[in-house]
Parts: structure tokens; C-alpha cells; sequence
DNA sequence: TACAATGCCGGTAACGTTACCGGCATCAAT
DNA sequence: ATTGATGCCGGTAACGTTACCGGCATTGTA
């Protein structure tokens, strides 16, 4: 099993009996080329099942035609759903899809992991990168991108984010509606926007129905099933515990349905539980879970559009792009007891 | 905002007052450079923000300390947590992930853009690469490649593959042992070992049962929801409708519960469903799905290894690597009506 | 003192591709 | 017949990096 060096342009131009560049001017569909030349070049290429060499290219021409994405979990569903709305907006716009998902070793800051594989991407393997619940609030500008679910600072680059506060405010509405009086809240990762949106939301709600705010019913959360688990659970052994609880996505609201199941309870009958986001596991487990629909795949959707855009050199429309949640009522909430 | 070109190993060079091979000895840490200009190259590294183009280094030296993964379909979870026990040896060997998954576009056969992404990542951006439930039987020899849950042809590279047929077995006898005697089969992807082991492993268990095969009980899917659900209404709508359904993997046993249910079915009272991979979702449905355990994670994890060994040249211990299955007994299976 | 061994570093040539320039035909228009 | 435009193509120089060679000091050894 001989590893013979993969052909290169100039193999095929010595097969085909012409020069490199017109090879060249055959791979990027440039117009003078004559068409016999053309067929009789594509020809020899199958033959030889020649590809072109990704690096050269990049090298040369700063161009790649691939757009790379960070993503630091893929255990994340979240983070799951967008990239399936952006693979298939790369297939529209027929652009090639990098994931650099290397992990984090723990051996940095998370942001300065990020900010490493930016422009370990940029100007070398992608023409623009598209990030998804960034921790760092800014990046080096050297090259196109977006980032989806941003971090809350003030960033410079355009963004795509769900209405996360009057989503939430729209649950709450729900389980105020209901009849509950006290309602837990376990949070998400603090640095991201959204998760202060939905915290909002929940004060919002609280405000609106003249409830007084009870800090131990706020849980510092990060959007884990873990820790939303283990944060239902102290909630749940407080001295005046909580009818319901609103978790600030439907991981820590899966985790927070186990707790209280392990804890006897009966979910919705002795307390109500919601979530945020709608991933497909939400409408599976038992009992189907209330939740915030956020539209994920359309995020990764209109975050490739809007890249695309950037990549093309032009403005962008606006900086940042809301789109809308819905409240989806399954079977995970009821009255207090 | 300009866009100001990034920093080359040049602009370090004339800042740090070395030459560019002083620099390049530095980067990648060889040992004959004076520690006094190791650490002021160093310094002035992190001054300027320089990052290594990937595509340059790749060109010259054929080494680009990443390995790729191409997988076609990002919504299934087999490849999810194949890819998480990737990502884990990743960093246990030091190395960057690059995933392909620009998606197949049907404007070719799956093999061939399978093909093409391999040619395409191999020798210039990763220096192997890693497929999942391959489509295509051979590959381009160009480069290192392992694959998980391999073709069912003569494969000339490594594979790492579960111990289908004996997983499928036991959950045969399992579910023989419950009493049942019609017992339905939606089979998985005919092109792929697994699903033609546990094929075997089903029909292996009747014969030993001595039970006549019937047909009409052994239904051809693909391992996706949507066929699962497709086939299961085929195979309950049958004059003699089967007792219990073994499906070939969970998303389709999860659509085969879905269905059941549509059809007023009660699982497991009413029928028995059985699946195949314990998938994270399994343990979350309402009946928790029996099945026989997969270990992706080591999957990836093993395959990774043996990337890694072939990458540094060295033999392969075995050119298939098996991992055991297990039975894993739930909830969403019990004795014939 | 002479000579070899070693540490440290700079210069040059690739890697495979595309951008750019220029040149030879061919053809239409004057 | 001369000119200019056009179609088609080849040669050359980069892109940013590393492999390789060679050269100057400095040190060790006879």
C-alpha cells in the first residue's frame, strides 16, 4: 500500500500538455480558457483525482470558501441546534463548514482559548469564523465574524440573539397566571446576554405582579443539567421552597425535573417546572416540558447569512439581529399544590 | 476598524532582531537556540499577537497537529458522542479537531462526497482523518484514516466496530425470555456491518429459539426517527401484529414508541419496544428505553488512538478493533399482552 | 598552539497554488 | 495592408512557513 504524494497542478498540466496557470484558470472557472482546453484539462483531472491543495490555495489567494465555527461543547444541545441552521445555510450559499472543537484544556482562560483558535482559523483555513456563546467580549479584527447567543459586553462585531427578556417575562405571565406566588429561578452562564435577559424577564415578572424579590429563590446557574440538578436541589430543601421553578434553559430544567423526582416530588402536581430554549429532548422526557421555544436553527441560520454578508464586504444591515421566542406549554407546569 | 493584516513571522523576526529561522526554531520549540533569544522571541511573540498561519506551515512542512473528522449528519447521536470521546483524546494527545460536516448536497452520490472531503482535508489541513459510518468502501491512500462503525465491505483501513451481533443477540434472548414469539425488526443502514450484524444477531436468536423467521417482521430502515416511526405504523398494522419491536438503534426504537402510541398502544403493557445504543435520550423517554448499551465515547476514543499510532507511523496492534456491547434493562419492555 | 567539536544563528530554497503581466495568434475594421 | 481588439495561453513572482546547509564564535582536547 504505497503512500504515493497526492497529484498536484502540475501533474496535471503535464498530463493534459498545458501550463499551470491555465490548470488554474480550469480549477476557478476563470472565462479565457477555450473550451476544447477546458474539457480536455477537467478530463485529466478526474483521471488523476487531483484535488486541490486547501493550503496552497489559502496561502495564495486568501480566499477558502470554508467558514469555521467555535464551539467549545458539543454535549451542548444549543449549540447543536445552531449548527445544523448553519450547515444548512452553508449548503445555500455553498460554502464548505470547519468546526474547530479541540475542546478547552483547562490549561488558559476560556476566552484566551477562544481568541487562540480565531485567529488560528482566520486568514489561513476560513474566511470568517462564527462563534456561539463567546467568553470573550472581543476579538482581534483580522477577520470576519459573528457570534450567536453574544457575550454581554460591548462588542464590535454583529450578533444574533433571541428575545430573551420578554420571553422569559411571557413564562412568567404563564406561572404567575397559574397562581404561583413563589418561583424559583436558577440562571445560566452570567457573562452571556441571554442569561441576563431571561434573569430580567424573571424580575420583570416578579415586579409586574407586585411580588417581592426573594434572593434565595435566584440560583447562579450555567446552563448545565448538572448544575441545574444540583441547584434544584437546594432550592427545594429551603424552609419555604418554591411551588415552581423557572430554569434559564431546558438543561437545567431537565436536571431540575431529576431532583425533584429523586426528592419525591411529582412534577406537575407538587411543583411546576419551565425551561427555555425547546430542545428536542424537552418534548421527550416525562412530563413534557413547558418551555420558551428559541428558534436555534434559524439563529445559525441568519448568523451564516449575515457572515456571508460581512465576508462579501458588505455592511451589514444591523449589528444585531433579535429573533422572536414562543411560549410552548406541554405538560411540566400546573397550579401550586 | 481596519483591518490590518496579521502579523507574519517576519514582522517578528524584525522586531525581535533575529532572523525568521531563529523564529520558526523557537516556535516549534527546537532545543538549539540560546535561552536569552528563546525568551525575547517569546516575548515579542505575544507582543505582536502573532498566531502561525496554519496554511503556510501546513504547505512546507506536512504537519499540521490536527486530525479531521468528517461526518455527515450533526442531528445524529451516535456521531455526537463518537465525537465527544474524539474530542476527549484530542486532548489527550495534544492535538486540534477540525469536523467536516459541510453536508451532503445530493448532487452526488454519498461515497463521492465522502471522497472528496477526504482528498480534500487530507495533506493539507489535518494530518489524518477519522470517518464515521463511512459510506464509501475505499478510500484515496493518500493519508492515515480509521473508521468508526465501518462499511461492510472489504475495508483496507481500520475500523473500530461494537460486538453488534452478540449485543443483539442478548437482547434476542432477553426479550424471548419475556415470552414474546412475534418479534418485529426494523433494521439500520443496510450498507453498514452493524446493522447487518444485528440483523444477524436477531435472526440468530430466533433460530436458537426455534422460531420460524417471518418476513413481513423484518422491516429495511435507516437508523433515523422518521423511518423508525414510518416502520413501526407498517409493521402494527400488520393482520398479525408482532409483540415486541427490536429496532436497530434508539431513534428508531423512539419513533417506533411514537407510533405505538399514536396507534392507542400502551409500551411496554400493550407492546414491547427494544433498541440498540443507549444513546443519552434513551434513559429520557417516557417508557426508558431497553436496549444494549454502545460505548461511543471509547469508540471515538479508541479510534482517535489508533489515528494517532498511524499518524506517527507506527503499525496498527489490529486492523478492527471490537468494544463490547451490554444489555441495558429499562422500562420499555414486559411480557406479551 | 592547533584542531576538532559544539552552540548558536542566518541565508536560501522549496511546499502548491493563484495574481499578474505579457505575448502570440486570429479576426474585424479602416 | 495596417491597425487594434480580442481570445487564449505561458512564464514568473509571490503567499508564510520550515528544512537544510553552512558559517561564525566559543569551548574542549591533544
Amino acid at each position: 500500500m504505497s503512500q504515493k504524494p497526492p497529484a498536484t497542478i502540475h501533474d496535471v498540466a503535464k498530463a493534459a500538455g498545458v501550463s499551470v496557470s491555465t490548470v488554474s484558470r480550469v480549477l476557478n472557472d476563470k472565462d479565457d480558457v477555450a473550451a476544447a482546453t477546458y474539457e480536455r484539462v477537467q478530463r485529466t483531472i478526474e483521471e488523476l483525482g487531483y484535488t486541490s491543495n486547501l493550503a496552497a490555495r489559502s496561502l495564495r489567494s486568501h480566499r477558502t470558501n470554508t467558514i469555521g465555527l467555535i464551539a467549545l461543547d458539543l454535549n451542548d444541545p444549543f449549540a447543536i441546534q445552531v449548527m445544523l441552521g448553519i450547515t444548512q445555510a452553508i449548503q445555500a450559499f455553498s460554502y464548505d463548514l470547519i468546526l474547530y472543537a479541540s475542546g478547552y484544556r483547562g490549561d488558559s482562560t476560556h476566552a484566551a482559548w477562544e481568541q487562540h483558535h480565531v485567529s488560528l482559523i482566520s486568514g489561513s483555513v476560513a474566511d470568517g469564523v462564527i462563534i456561539i456563546t463567546p467568553a470573550a467580549v472581543t476579538f482581534p479584527t483580522t477577520c470576519p465574524l459573528v457570534a450567536v447567543d453574544p457575550h454581554s459586553g460591548k462588542t464590535d462585531y454583529p450578533t444574533v440573539i433571541a428575545t430573551n427578556r420578554s420571553g422569559a417575562l411571557e413564562m412568567m405571565d404563564y406561572l404567575l397566571g397559574l397562581g404561583h406566588h413563589r418561583i424559583g429561578f436558577i440562571g445560566g452562564r452570567e457573562e452571556l446576554k441571554s442569561a441576563q435577559q431571561r434573569l430580567r424577564g424573571y424580575l420583570d415578572g416578579l415586579k409586574k405582579a407586585g411580588i417581592p424579590v426573594d434572593k434565595d429563590l435566584i440560583q447562579q446557574g450555567d446552563f448545565r443539567r448538572e448544575t441545574g440538578h444540583n441547584r434544584a436541589q437546594h432550592l427545594l430543601s429551603l424552609p419555604n421552597p418554591p411551588t415552581a421553578i423557572f430554569a434559564a434553559n431546558d438543561e437545567s430544567a431537565i436536571g431540575t425535573i431529576a431532583a425533584a423526582q429523586e426528592a419525591g416530588l411529582r412534577v406537575p402536581e407538587d411543583l411546576s417546572v419551565a425551561g427555555f430554549d425547546d430542545i428536542p429532548g424537552a418534548s421527550y422526557i416525562t412530563p413534557a416540558l413547558t418551555t420558551v421555544e428559541q428558534p436555534m436553527r434559524k439563529m445559525g441560520y441568519i448568523a451564516t447569512d449575515m457572515l456571508v454578508n460581512l465576508i462579501r464586504g458588505e455592511e451589514p444591515t444591523s449589528q444585531v439581529h433579535e429573533v422572536a421566542t414562543r411560549l410552548v406549554i406541554r405538560e411540566s407546569c400546573g397550579g401550586p399544590p
